[in-house]
DNA sequence: ACGCTACACCGTACGGCGTAAGGTGTCAAG
DNA sequence: CTTGACACCTTACGCCGTACGGTGTAGCGT
């Protein structure tokens, strides 16, 4: 009976899955600024040290987290035609950073390279010369995607979660205001941006990506062109 | 006499362009987070809170650094073709960030929104819309521009900044050793960065860029093809 | 010559950060 | 009952940004 009760009366234990669980929820609400080691214990009913004894350090609680998001990526498949397969692959990593927009800067540095990271850059890597891409062009072609994707997503972030932030109307007070005299293409493009949102919400990405993916196909049949001439 | 004396004596007065200068030439050298207060009024040889004569608050250094690093990259002239005007553009900022690497995260956020950012993206807006895009279509130009620019950039000051830091032989150590067995197309990738530097260095963002170009110049010209019909 | 004011800089202190070092209570095994 | 591993906590250190108030000097009016 005791030890039942004072099993009941303990909290559920830490485990590193529950505070990489935990830090990624803190950053999903208040940004990489809000998660701190002991936020992060406060928020798992704990004190900071606690956590020292799941994550080496908060550098590991950074790479625990970064994986997590790059695992939920979906990874162009094996036999996939690798146009397609590939845009199915960025706008999946648009949708997961667009939700974890935290996980941009972390991708960043090579501090938190992770096992998924990994993986994800070789099933790329791999759908590019499996379509026949040469080294140089898949390089190009890899980079190419990669720029988009974060680029992308790291600006929408910026700017979503600015405006959602304490500064609500920035963007309606501070760019419109500022923009009509001196900036006319800057208001028409942010007017353009706070227009009713329409059906094709991401379609920015993807003309993005479709430019990049397009261009890439030119080149591919170019340069079979010229091997086979 | 002592006058003079007394001048000569006294270090160079604080200015705030001094007090950016410093910050910039902290950041240049040791990245973002070598720049705190206290480090840099050491450089100055001044105390920390000295700072605050000149400056608001940190953001407001950041705010002040980021504008004069934008300052330096060349906009799209009025007069010239769209295409080769923003590829020379997109080249000077991608240069210009690559000096100065952590410009990039701060060009991330609103709360930076500088003057010479705004001329940045107006200038960028006008050649498109000189250049006979549509309100859509530029604004989908510009957001494949400004991501490839600023993910390229950022992708290439942490992969170089990262392994020219303390893990110096990061890439060849890890990444090879790791690599060759369960990634072999990452490890040819590696090894394709590894290459001696050629002639074409930073013909990867040239590559890329001229992707998007290209591609936004089809979409141009059928664009106005439907419209003719 | 004298005091006044504005300026430019400094000293101290507060709360928050990551984390090193070592302490404490619980529990299962010997 | 003892022991030792485990999971968690306390304290403390050196950083950080910065609020608040002090201090010495320059230039001024009188």
């Amino acid at each position: 009976m005791s030890e039942i009760e004072a099993r009941a009366e303990r909290r559920t234990p830490l485990t590193r899955d529950r505070v990489l669980r935990g830090a990624i929820d803190l950053a999903d609400e208040g940004g990489m600024e809000a998660l701190t080691m002991r936020r992060l214990a406060r928020a798992l009913g704990v004190e900071a040290m606690s956590l020292y004894y799941h994550a080496a350090n908060k550098g590991d609680i950074l790479a625990g987290i970064l994986d997590l998001v790059v695992r939920e990526i979906e990874l162009p498949g094996l036999g996939a035609p690798w146009k397609a397969a590939l845009r199915a692959s960025a706008t999946s990593a648009h949708e997961v950073l667009r939700r974890h927009p935290w996980a941009c800067n972390l991708l960043m540095s090579p501090a938190h390279v992770c096992p998924a990271r990994l993986r994800q850059m070789e099933a790329l890597l791999r759908c590019l010369r499996d379509g026949g891409l040469s080294v140089e062009l898949t390089d190009r072609a890899y980079h190419a995607l990669d720029s988009h994707i974060l680029g992308f997503t790291l600006w929408e972030a910026g700017y979503t979660s600015g405006f959602k932030g304490a500064p609500a109307d920035f963007a309606t007070t501070f760019l419109r205001d500022l923009s009509d005299e001196d900036y006319p293409h800057l208001a028409d493009h942010v007017a353009y941006h706070l227009r009713p949102p329409s059906g094709d919400r991401g379609g920015d990405f993807v003309f993005g990506l479709d430019l990049i993916l397009d261009g890439l196909e030119r080149a591919l049949d170019l340069a079979s062109v010229q091997e086979s001439a």
